[in-house]
Parts: structure tokens; sequence; C-alpha cells
DNA sequence: AACATACTCAACCGCCCTGTA
DNA sequence: GTACAGGGCGGTTGAGTATGT
């Protein structure tokens, strides 16, 4: 339909606000509060259109505005919300206290959207991108350092070396995943994803096969062996966030949506995926997480495993789907028969050799990802 | 010091949604 | 059911500032 905009009267004052603007403003929104905003300046004695007094409060003036930058914190939530959300930035802003949709918006638009990009995820998908294009950069960078002669190599070029490296065995990760025989079975339906969707630092990621240290402030629940606690309320099981095993896994941590819902527990605390100490060993764990999308619900749903890459057989999958498929929530349309059935977890067509399928993923030697450029 | 380039972020634009007459 | 007003939202712009050459 279309209409003209509120502000196209002439005369009407734009661009920056000035101080007795912001005063007039203020005064009489605690006043009288704004009411129509239309009517609102000439009530208050502004030359602004309407729109613009709304924008002026709602972005700049609001009482309970937080100002400053983002916190390492506020940043991970963003991620992850946006992951999920896409650029619904009010919806963003909904989740962070104090912070202005605009605000979130250009936090994005300048930082967060070029990290991603600089660390080859196209910041749309949060997936890592596969084409060459994308980690070019990045791969001259590194080749042009070791022309150089070592000495010479200064603490930046070392930590543009770590990351190009780093970024590199992504990529070739993201590459297994979509060329190996465990994606053939779902080709058309790639669902697996690495884990981007929880709020995972991927700003911070450890090196693939170890996306997540897993080394302290973790332990197992005293009534339940099966059951990792959150460390971080002094050993208190009461407080802490329940990490569970799949009961058909032992080796597999569950995230999202596992069956039944009863035992559904969620990963919404960072501190619950940093560090999980294998309790008694005294021995340093890495984990993998590895998602499943269901694109074909209302929502894109994601189902999540940890896998401790160190332990290769004992997690193949099996292909009764008592294994990845009992992970999902109940969250499909009835009739949604691509939910998330574990087709993509090796799934029905999972390949006799299944069992190596994830050392392939994950457990390859260090050798072949030395052997990266 | 002067200029160029990159970056930041407040503000604007225009489309879309919702409520109402 | 339709038209319209008001508000909300996401995309974009551009002035001001910072940084590099």
């Amino acid at each position: 339909m279309g209409r003209s905009p509120c502000c196209d009267e002439s005369g009407l004052k734009k661009g920056p606000w000035t101080p007795e603007e912001d005063q007039k403003l203020v005064h009489h929104i605690q006043k009288h509060g704004h009411g129509s905003w239309r009517a609102l300046p000439k009530l208050a004695g502004l030359n602004r259109c309407g729109k613009s007094c709304r924008l002026r409060w709602t972005n700049y003036l609001r009482p309970d505005i937080k100002r400053g930058k983002f916190s390492q914190e506020e940043e991970q939530t963003i991620l992850h919300l946006h992951s999920i959300l896409g650029n619904k930035w009010s919806a963003i802003a909904s989740h962070l206290p104090g912070r202005t949709d605009n605000e979130i918006k250009n936090f994005w638009n300048t930082h967060l959207r070029k990290k991603l990009i600089q660390m080859g995820f196209d910041p749309m998908t949060h997936q890592p991108r596969t084409d060459l294009v994308s980690t070019l950069p990045y791969l001259l960078a590194l080749a042009s350092m070791m022309d150089n002669n070592t000495s010479s190599i200064d603490e930046h070029a070392l930590s543009l070396q770590a990351e190009t490296i780093q970024m590199a065995k992504l990529q070739y990760l993201h590459y297994l995943l979509q060329s190996s025989s465990f994606s053939s079975s779902s080709s058309s339906n790639p669902n697996f994803v690495f884990e981007q969707n929880n709020p995972i630092n991927i700003t911070n990621m450890q090196p693939p096969f170890s996306l997540l240290n897993v080394n302290e402030n973790h332990h197992h629940n005293n009534n339940n062996p099966s059951v990792i606690m959150d460390d971080n309320n002094n050993n208190d099981d009461s407080s802490c966030q329940p990490l569970h095993y799949h009961h058909h896994h032992p080796n597999v941590l569950l995230s999202h949506s596992i069956d039944p819902p009863s035992q559904q527990v969620s990963f919404n605390s960072q501190s619950c995926l940093n560090n999980i100490n294998e309790q008694g060993q005294g021995t340093t764990t890495n984990y993998a997480i590895i998602s499943q999308m269901d694109h074909t619900a209302d929502d894109d749903n994601y189902s999540s495993w940890i896998v401790p890459s160190s332990s290769p057989s004992s997690i193949a999958p099996n292909n009764n789907n008592n294994g990845a498929s009992t992970t999902t929530s109940n969250n499909n349309t009835p009739g949604d028969t691509s939910s998330t059935t574990t087709s993509s977890y090796g799934g029905g067509g999972a390949p006799s050799s299944s069992s190596s399928y994830w050392s392939e993923l994950f457990l390859v030697d260090p050798a072949i990802m030395h052997e990266l450029p």
C-alpha cells in the first residue's frame, strides 16, 4: 500500500539533535509520556517529526540505555541469537537489557560480521565457508610467513599463523563432513553442521578436534555418574547444570533436545561447555560438537552432540535409530517425517564402515592435519 | 603536518504490520 | 472488507573520528 513518510513536511529539522532539543524531548516525555509520537513534537515544542523523536528517545535518550563497549558475554549472546534469529535486531535486543536494536545492528555490522568472515564463517548461516576465496587471504598470509625468516616473525604473525591453521583445519573438517560417506546418506539434506548455535565463543574457538577443551570445573553427579555437573557452584549438585551422556553411547554427551523429554537438558551456560573434568582420571579430554539441523520444521531445530575426541570406536553411531535419532525433540509437526530422524547421523543408509567415520571426522591423525597448508 | 583511508554510530528512509473506524 | 494512521523494524547513509601513509 505504501504511504508518505511522516517526515516529508517541509520545514522540519533533520540531522543531529542538539542538547536543547534533547532536553525538551526528555522533559516532555518525563512529564507526559510520549503518547502519540506524531503529536509529540508540537506538544514538546520541537520542530521535528514524530518518528525522529521516537528514534531519538528509544535509541539514545531512554534512561535505561546501557552505553559503552559490548562485553564478551553480550557478544556471545548476539552471535548465538543471530545464528538462530538472523537479522531480527529487535528480537535480539530484547535479550540484552539496555541495548537497542540499532546499537546491536551497528555492532554486528562493524565488528561481529567481519570477525566471522575473517574466520571463514558465513555471517548469515554461521557455517564454515568452503569456498577457497574466503580462506585465501589467510592462506596467503601464512604462505608469506613461511617464506620469511622465522626469526623475523613477530607475535602478531604467529597469532595470525595459528589462526590460519585453525581456520584451514576447520575448512578441511567441513569438507570432510560434506564429502564423507556420512554425508552421502543425506546429501540432499546436509543436516549436519558444526555447532555454532550454542553460546560457544566461536571467536575464540579452539582448534578443530578440540572445539571444546574439557578439563576442569565440572564433576560427576554424586548419585549418577553418567551426569556431569557444572562445578561453578562448589560441587553443589542441586544448583549445578546437569549434562547428560547419551544413554546408548556412554561417551556421547548430550546437549539439546534429548529423548526422553523428561531428561532434556540444554547448555545455556557457556561455562558448562568450557571445562569438564574427567573426574578421577586427572586427564583432559577434548570434545567436538556436532549438530543436526532440522530445516524442515517451523523453526530450524537442531540437536547437538558433544563427542570426546579420544574414543572413536565407542561412539560410532549405530544404525537402528537408537542413537542420535533419540536426541531430537518433539517439535515436529504431525506428519512431518523428515524431522530429525537420524538418517543424517549415518542414518538408515549408514555405511558399513560407520564405526570409522567418527574417527574420520574427529580423530583424524594429527599428522594429516599437519599436512594442511 | 597534511592527506587518504577506514571505521563508527546516530539518524534517516521506506517498507511492513497492526489496530481502528 | 477496506482504507488509513501510527508505530516498528531492517537497511542504508554520511558526518565525525581514528588510524595509516
